[in-house]
RNA sequence: GCCGGAGUGGCGGAAUUGGCAGACGCGCUGGAUUCAAAAUCCAGUUCUCGCAAGAGAGUGUGGGUUCGAUUCCCACCUCCGGCACCA
């Protein structure tokens, strides 16, 4: 055989395993199960990128690594083909989304399938396949015929809602709409981030500073009716949940924080008049707290209730329903201008601007609860509407955000509680004399009776005086908000839901789902794809047929919005375990069988948004009985990010002089300065063969004053550092891209792609197949040092440590150091002369995972017939590993001073007898004291010497 | 500002429990082979001093615990990612 050939292999074996449906997976696993799933691709024009790879060949060596082991492996791929770019691409060229959609999706497979991974492509599913989201629709029904049970933290069908006697009272149409406040997925009429040059409503999440994440086009708020779907009822199951998994806690960490628990107390401010409110509270100590607050009381949430004898002023959000009610007639026009202001500003202006506090007196005062003092009430933006209750009790003291409005407005500041030791006495003496903030725990002062109680125990104990005395009930918060399903787009899922007409074709606000029997609800066909510029949704100009429909005598139109690209997304890994059914979604036989996924990797920019909503999605799924898991991915990793070639980079002036890289900075624009000068200066890349290291940094090797930067940046067809995949197989193939992207290094960690590493580790494969293969025969043989001979003591601990290395790392996904034994392993043998063909054997079943192709074409040159893919994984011999004799290091004060050769299984005494024997080490005793000799048998000996 | 993660040769990285720092690969240097080059093979390659044997320093910085610290503790610096008035 000739030189090792990618290019010949590679197809030869990606043929074969076709051919013979090598990774089909059965319907039910024959032994221990094992799901690995890869987050599946956008289809972009662009092509796979040499980050997907990354996550692709982990999982693919995992479950490679898996089948040898005898599992029974999962490992499905499909796309996630929904998305804005298909979409623009028909406005362009005025060609249904699919056509493009369906292009891409070829690329991508054709790609992925040059890259070797054994997928079941079977089971291959795309998003926007009317098969799938046919299910997708079916899920939104599902949804909406739900509704949450706080009391069992449950989701629940909605004909099991119990209806309240005063809404059955009112009538049929009265409870309807009761159900319909209460389903996980709901409409309203909230203000929505509205890009006008995108066309589209866009999530909070895909808002980024004010601009839309995609494009950075600027983004206003506007009202308009939307889906949203009720995550926030599933806060506390989707927060706790997280505990149980095996995911990375930087990771949990994240969704922690996007939820946002909190918890604190909500109380009742009495906002009548304070001779009333003596009576007010002797009621409410009878009454109770009430569910609702009345219109003379103003609710708060805080989770400092210990500090409610600092509040000094109260702020409602500018949206607050009260705001009408408690503006007095000479404030009315402050007021009204200062809500109408905050109402069109943007979620940017709100934060950014809003350094500087901003806000307008009511003219009201409330009664502070727990000392009868009146406060006054103010409307500030700071104060957001959707969160705890719209409105705060202010305590400038221990606020950060209080104290710098109460600063601004002249507000009297009390403090109320005492940091005691835990800052410096100077800083204590301000904070104690209201000169500055304090947000810590401390003991209470200016606080009545609770006066010395430290914070925690204050906080529990107020919050029973007033439950007890109906002021206030402990009350949990989230940061989470509804998530905003509709988009007003052409290219997404169809909501299979029509909305009643009345005569006059003005909709009721009545809805009504399509039957579950009738789904899908395909996209009808449009003459032509370009938006309106309204926020009405493309679907609007669909043809009558598509748009009306009557039942029993009553006009429906459909519903125009559709759902956003994260819907085909959260359920996908349902639908790869029975792709082909059509009666439901997944056979429940073939689902408890599968699920959980036992392994979930992909890029960390889904660590939030996609894993949230699938995990709510699928609680959803649990709770109506559809799938037997309550969480979805049992393990998740984030492979890190690959970026491109590392760059290094000066700056020059106009003049062509060099400047070091501190004496440059970037004006308000981005644009890079000299400092001294405001002068622009250029970047330009300099050669690595024109820069050195001089101490932190590279400097020029021309004139070593001149700092240089070094850095790898983010792949971006605009940086022109784009590494394609295709490219790196024509040159090096499929197994040396595989094995590149693994050797890099951890699979977690971001780092920057090399060229030359690529050309490492195919000289790697080349140096594995020569050890194996005759080069220079014109047909396939063996190489003349293949032997069947049996290997010795050594060569039989090398094959074993390896054996036991590679297992050990591919166990905890450490790829990069499994590859390093291998390449160790082919070090040590290709200088033998006589190579144990076993051992070889061994060495291509270890290499397989990695590099399957090399690997398959190897076992066929050792006179296998059958493909490697299902053949045992090599085990390891403990007892042949281990040496008669090892070499340990001496130590003399922690200083290695000499190394010894010992008995592998020498006691503590021998080893420190052989140690002082060693001529050096005695040479050092000599002069010293030995005050004492650590012995870690087989590890190292250390004399401790005066 | 807050919350994560990371700082080790010229570069990517290794060191699984506190025990020989730098495995493996790239790059570089020298050599063999070649008319020459590519490819391949051999040797070397943390830094400083030294012809060498060897000595000293060394895992972002400063301190600490320990016989012994890349690893544990405290403080700080830098970079990357996320969040950002959530009461």
């Amino acid at each position: 055989m000739p030189r090792y050939n990618p290019a010949i292999v590679e197809p030869k074996w990606q043929q074969f395993w076709e051919q013979n449906q090598t990774f089909a997976a059965p319907r039910l696993p024959t032994g221990e199960k094992l799901y690995v799933l890869d987050m599946f691709p956008y289809p972009s024009g662009d092509g796979l990128h040499v980050g997907h790879p990354e996550g692709y060949t982990a999982t693919d060596i995992v479950c490679r690594y898996a089948r040898m082991c005898g599992k029974s492996v999962l490992h499905p791929m499909g796309f996630d083909s929904f998305g804005l770019p298909a979409e623009e691409h028909a406005i362009k060229t005025n060609t249904h989304p699919r056509e493009q959609t369906e292009k891409n999706i070829d690329n991508f497979r054709r790609q992925l399938k040059m890259i070797g991974f054994s997928y079941d492509w079977q089971r291959e599913l795309a998003t926007t396949d009317v098969a799938y989201f046919r299910f997708t629709q079916w899920i939104f029904l599902q949804l909406f015929d739900t509704w949450f049970d706080p009391q069992s933290q449950q989701g629940r069908p909605i004909a099991e809602l119990p209806i309240p006697d005063d809404v059955a009272a009112a009538g049929e149409q009265a409870v309807d709409q009761y159900r319909d406040e209460h389903r996980l997925a709901y409409q309203t009429h909230a203000p929505v981030n509205w890009c006008p040059a995108l066309g589209t409503v866009l999530a909070n999440e895909e808002v980024i500073d004010g601009k839309s994440e995609r494009g950075s086009h600027p983004v206003v708020r506007m009202p308009l009716r939307q889906w949203m779907l009720r995550i926030t009822a599933y806060a506390e199951r989707l927060e706790a949940g997280l505990e149980q998994l095996d995911w990375p806690e930087s990771i949990k960490t994240l969704q922690r924080n996007w939820i946002g628990r909190s918890s604190g107390a909500e109380v009742d401010f009495f906002i009548g008049p304070t001779l009333q409110f003596a009576a007010w509270k002797e009621a409410r100590a009878t009454a109770g707290f009430p569910r609702k607050p009345e219109d003379d009381v103003l609710r708060i949430y805080t989770t400092r209730p210990d500090t409610l004898f600092g509040a000094t002023y109260m702020v409602i959000a500018p949206e607050h329903p009260a705001v009408e009610r408690l503006t007095t007639p000479e404030q009315a026009d402050a007021v009204a201008a200062y809500c109408q202001a905050a109402a069109a500003k943007s979620d940017l202006d709100r934060t950014e601007l809003a350094k500087e506090k901003t806000g307008v007196f009511t003219g009201a005062h409330a009664v502070n609860p727990v000392n009868g003092q009146p406060i006054p009430i103010w409307i500030a933006d700071y104060v957001l509407i959707s969160y705890g209750t719209g409105a705060i009790m202010a305590v400038p003291g221990h606020d950060e955000r209080d104290f710098e409005f109460a600063k601004k407005f002249d507000i009297p500041i009390v403090a109320v509680v005492d940091p005691q030791r835990d800052i410096e006495t100077a800083a204590r003496d301000d904070v104690l004399s209201a000169q500055a903030v304090f947000t810590g725990d401390g003991a209470a002062i200016n606080s009545g009776d609770y006066d010395g109680l430290a914070t925690a125990e204050f906080k529990t104990r107020i919050a029973a005086d007033l439950s007890q005395q109906g002021l206030g009930r402990s009350a949990v918060n989230f940061k989470l908000r509804d998530w905003l399903f509709s988009r007003q787009r052409f290219w997404g899922e169809p909501f299979p839901i029509l909305h009643e007409l009345d005569a006059d074709g003005n909709a009721t606000d009545r809805v009504r789902p399509v039957p579950a029997e009738e789904l899908p609800v395909d996209l009808p066909h449009l003459d032509d794809f370009k938006p309106h510029g309204r926020p009405e949704p493309p679907l609007d100009k669909a043809p009558e047929d598509w748009l009306y429909q009557e039942i029993d005598g009553v006009r429906y139109k459909r519903e125009t919005n559709t759902m956003p690209q994260w819907a085909g997304s959260c359920w996908y890994y349902l639908r790869f375990l029975d792709p082909q059914n059509t009666e439901r979604l997944v056979d429940p036989e073939v689902e408890r069988a599968w699920m959980p996924v036992d392994l979930y990797i992909g890029g960390a920019e889904h660590a939030v948004l996609h894993l949230l909503y699938a995990r709510f999605w699928h609680k959803v799924l649990f709770d109506r009985g559809v799938v037997s898991t309550d969480e979805p991915f049992r393990k998740l990793v984030n492979q890190g990010m690959i970026l491109g070639e590392v760059e290094i980079t000066g700056f020059q002036r106009a003049d062509g002089s060099w400047l070091g890289t501190g004496e440059v900075t970037t004006d308000e624009e981005g644009n890079s300065i000299e400092k001294a000068t405001g002068a622009a200066v250029s970047a330009v890349r300099v050669d690595e063969h024109d820069a050195e290291k001089q101490g932190e940094s590279f400097v020029l090797k021309a004139d070593p004053s001149i700092k240089l930067d070094s850095r790898a940046y983010k792949m971006s067809k605009s940086r022109g550092n784009v590494v394609n995949p295709d490219a790196v197989i024509r040159e090096y193939g499929a197994d040396a891209l595989r094995l590149y992207e693994m050797f890099m290094g951890p699979l977690e960690a971001t780092k920057p792609w090399n060229m030359e590493g690529v050309n490492g580790v195919r000289g790697f494969l080349d140096r594995a197949w020569r050890m194996i293969a005759d080069e220079r025969s014109e047909a396939p043989a063996l190489n003349a040092a293949v032997a069947d001979v049996e290997a010795d003591e050594e060569q039989n601990r090398v094959l074993h440590k390896t054996i036991k290395a590679v297992t050990e790392d591919f166990d905890r996904l450490s790829f990069n150091t499994a590859i390093a034994r291998l390449m160790e392993f082919t070090n040590y043998f290709l200088k033998i002369d006589r190579r144990p063909r076993a051992a070889l054997e061994s060495f291509v079943l270890l290499l397989a995972p990695l590099a399957p192709h090399l690997a398959e074409e190897l076992w066929q040159l050792l006179g296998h017939t059958d493909s490697l893919a299902y053949e045992p994984w090599p085990a390891f011999d403990e007892a042949l590993i281990r040496e008669a004799t090892v070499e340990i290091p001496v130590q003399v004060n922690g200083k290695l001073r000499a190394k010894i050769v010992a008995a592998a299984d020498a006691d503590p005494a021998a080893l420190e007898a052989t140690a002082r024997a060693d001529g050096k080490i005695s040479e050092i005793l000599a002069e010293k004291t030995v005050v004492k000799a650590v012995v870690v048998p087989g590890r190292m000996v250390n004399f401790v010497v005066k």
